[in-house]
DNA sequence: TCTGGGGTCCTAGGACCC
DNA sequence: TCTGGGGTCCTAGGACCC
């Protein structure tokens, strides 16, 4: 039986969820910021037309933004993430076949379906989560992970109703014909580059070239891609609990220089790393520290100070690896510099359920499990942040929040959405 | 003046071992 | 003066995605 890959992405989606709170948003030109208010993560359809490209410091825009009157606001990441979990929900309803690939994408496999052909139950997906959630999304279907890529975008750009198929042999090799290689999935500004070295312009020249010569030019990658757009599906479903490593970090509001101030920031980073690690129920062997200046600061060479640290055992327990961390902080901190940006990737993840022991040492993981687990249920009933260590005092101080943040419409009791009658 | 945060995969090259 | 060959593991860095 074929292949049937279905990649459902929401429209313009953080700017979708501000407008489902306030529609007054609905018909104007929209960005929302990223953390610091520094870029533009996310425009709406009428702020695109302005040409505001996507991660565009905003300070570069501002002309644009006040000639236009466009409706600028920072993130609401605890919205668009309440949001995000009741699209995945409702989705899984559709297939139990699904990876979710980002906070507004996700494939799923539909080739089991009998009695209804895809790209109905494709429109039966799309009307559902207008219906239950007023979000609006597009979908793709194709053979292959990178072909429902493929009409995903035409299913944006090209689709009155939202859904797009290039399941027919003859639809790739129209669609293909003329593709831009930048739009296809893991191919940006370099690769095509390279691509255009050897002759090949287009999606459909590339599918039409033999894969050992691509993979000469651009590593395994680039081989696999050529099948996947040929229609070999070489990219299976992936399950969110095989991540390699997961990770936190943060820029400063302001470059900071005291080793003090930049392990306020670390607390926090760390803080919030360690939830998401038990979370996903996992434990963590080992993690890698950065610490690094402005890359674009003029007068100061830019340094990035890593380090690894390596845990006595595999654990999910916020003080241990808060300790272990800020001694490996010292060896990378260099006092004169001012620094801009500071994270922390967690390694070697392993499940919660298989406990190891130390050859030396009894620990008591049960005990720390709990508290962790009263910690992380605390703070998800009374509001994040509720709960937090000593080391994280006076974070606002440091860590600004963006000025124009909506209202947490879906996390607290106080911030409800108003109606008037 | 102001430039995000969270990931993945691949490759080259160094360190080290026998 | 002449200084192997094969393997593994780790890390940094490049390229890409949303």
């Amino acid at each position: 039986m074929s292949l049937v890959f279905a990649l459902v992405d929401c429209n313009n989606f953080y700017v979708s969820c501000e407008r489902l709170f306030d529609p007054a948003l609905e018909g104007r030109p929209v960005v929302v910021l990223s953390n610091n208010d520094g870029c533009i993560v996310a425009r709406s359809n009428e702020a695109k037309r302005l040409n505001i490209p996507m991660a565009a410091p905003i300070y570069q825009y501002k002309k644009v933004i006040e000639k236009h009157k466009v409706h600028v606001l920072s993130s609401n990441y605890s919205l668009y993430g309440e949001l995000s979990k009741r699209i995945m929900d409702l989705l899984l309803s559709f297939s139990p076949d699904m990876e979710v690939y980002s906070i507004d994408e996700a494939f799923l496999r539909l080739d089991s379906l009998f009695a209804i052909s895809s790209f109905d139950y494709a429109l039966k997906i799309k009307k559902t989560i207008m219906k239950h959630l007023g979000l609006p999304v597009s979908i793709g279907l194709g053979p292959t992970k990178t072909l429902a890529k493929v009409a995903n975008y035409m299913a944006k750009n090209h689709s009155v109703s939202g859904v797009y198929s290039v399941l027919e042999w003859k639809d790739q090799e129209e669609v293909l014909r003329g593709f831009p290689l930048t739009k296809l999935w893991g191919v940006a500004k370099r690769s095509s580059l390279k691509l255009n070295k050897i002759g090949i312009y287009d999606a459909l020249q590339l599918r039409r070239a033999e894969p050992s010569f691509i993979r000469k030019h651009l590593t395994l990658t680039g081989e696999r891609l050529c099948l996947e757009i040929k229609g070999n599906s070489c990219l299976p479903l992936e399950d969110l609990r095989d991540k390699k490593s997961i990770g936190s970090s943060r820029s400063f509001p302001k470059d900071l220089k005291l080793l003090s101030e930049i392990e306020v920031v670390l607390a926090n980073c760390i803080f919030r790393v360690c939830e998401k690690l038990r979370l996903q129920k996992n434990f963590c062997q080992s993690f890698h520290l950065f610490l690094q200046t402005s890359p674009f600061r003029k007068g100061q060479k830019y340094y990035c100070g890593r380090t690894q640290g390596s845990l006595r055992y595999a654990t999910n327990d916020t003080r241990i690896i808060l300790t272990a961390a800020r001694g490996l902080l010292l060896e990378i901190y260099r006092p004169s510099l001012f620094y801009h940006k500071v994270g922390i990737v967690l390694l070697g993840l392993s499940p919660s359920t298989f406990v190891e022991q130390t050859l030396f040492e009894t620990v008591d993981h049960n005990k720390a499990i709990k508290l962790m687990e009263t910690v992380d249920r605390i703070n998800s009933r009374e509001g994040q942040g509720k709960l937090f260590i000593a080391r994280q005092k006076n974070k606002d101080s440091i860590q600004r929040t963006g000025k124009r943040k909506s209202p947490s419409y879906t996390g607290s009791w106080f911030e409800l959405a108003k109606v008037r009658c």
